[in-house]
DNA sequence: ACCTGAACACCGTTCAAGT
DNA sequence: ACCTGAACACCGTTCAAGT
């Protein structure tokens, strides 16, 4: 029973089941104790959820950038944090929750103002060219749900276009829209043609 | 005793205090009721959100576009979406607890597909465009953590920017870093990055 | 120092009973 | 048809009492 071993066993409850399957009674009877003992080790519900946000964010694997010319480099290290994001959908979920997303987002923001800065980028510039391919990765984050494990009966936009019949869209657009979306095609497309813009 | 008055006090305490702040209980004293009489008009909590969030769908605004170019045009919706995102935060909390996103969402595809046709463009190369756009849109929602209202004592990125000190990193880009960002001067630069790249 | 047990103030939900 | 009250199975948390 130290801390280490609670935010352990923790750290499991909600990555198995979401961070609302984390009750300190269920905590507690997995650690075969009483749940008033974890109150001892850790100050309550809340505190253990930032113990665990802390050992996922010590956890998280380093972001290197791969490739020589400043576009790929920078396109190396904006898909790094994208897959963590993938890995590691109950980081961001509890980053979120505890309103800490900034400690979970500032080694990415890190990575890539070393490679803007590599690139030549200086000052107010720079800052935006930062800003704008973080906001892109946040963004397919954020609509792809991937900081949340999605359930199976959730409906898809796909479903909602096969209905569409408006004569002011092209049918073939109306299509592919339809279709599931090759996510990780599209974060290439709109990443280079945001770098592209961006980098000298 | 309405389930249209019952959603409508429900919503009040959600727009108020966000979800969690609703309980059966309290929304019962509210409405002068014992808690079980709410669930004789709406099945559960859960019912009740869900219908909640399709009282704001329906009183959504409508996405207008702007402006002469394809390029404008395209840009007065994805600001218009930005702008709803800001207005009703509840809004896409609701969606994102309920697994609804797309729900929230679609009105803002059909908007952007709308004006990517009269752009001329077609087919795959449409999608691609459509989906960059709403994933920039939602990227900022993301980032900026809009779609919760932010608490008082949230640290924030800037504040870590501030002890950076790091050689590879240019030290007008960490200072301009060090800065709250001008979220809405960066989301027209990175929307005409876009724009620019994507449009014929 | 570390853990338990009782207790308090909350939850969502069901269901029989009332009018 | 509509509402209440009692009850059940959960919560997080405090605090005195034990070892």
């Amino acid at each position: 029973m130290s801390p280490e071993r609670i935010v352990e066993v923790a750290r499991r409850l909600v990555e198995a089941g979401g961070i609302e399957s984390l009750s300190m009674r269920k905590l507690a009877a997995e650690l075969g104790v009483a749940p008033t003992a974890i109150y001892w080790h850790i100050g309550g519900r809340d505190q253990l959820l930032h113990a665990i946000l802390d050992q996922l964010v010590t956890d998280a694997s380093a972001l290197r950038a791969r490739g020589d010319s400043p576009t790929q480099r920078v396109a190396s290290i904006a898909r790094a944090i994208r897959r963590q994001i993938r890995n590691t959908p109950v980081m961001f979920e509890l980053a979120q929750h505890l309103d800490r997303y900034p400690d979970v987002s500032f080694p990415g923001q890190l990575a890539v103002a070393r490679e803007i800065s590599a690139a030549g980028l200086r000052g107010v510039e720079a800052a935006e060219a930062v800003r704008s391919v973080l906001f892109l990765v946040g963004g397919f984050q954020m609509v792809e749900g991937n900081f949340r494990s999605r359930p199976a009966g959730a409906r898809t936009t796909q479903e909602l276009w096969r209905k569409v019949d408006d004569p002011s869209i092209d049918p073939q657009l109306r299509d592919s829209l339809s279709e599931p979306a090759d996510t990780d095609a599209l974060f290439d497309y709109a990443l280079e043609a945001l770098l592209g813009s961006i980098l000298p």
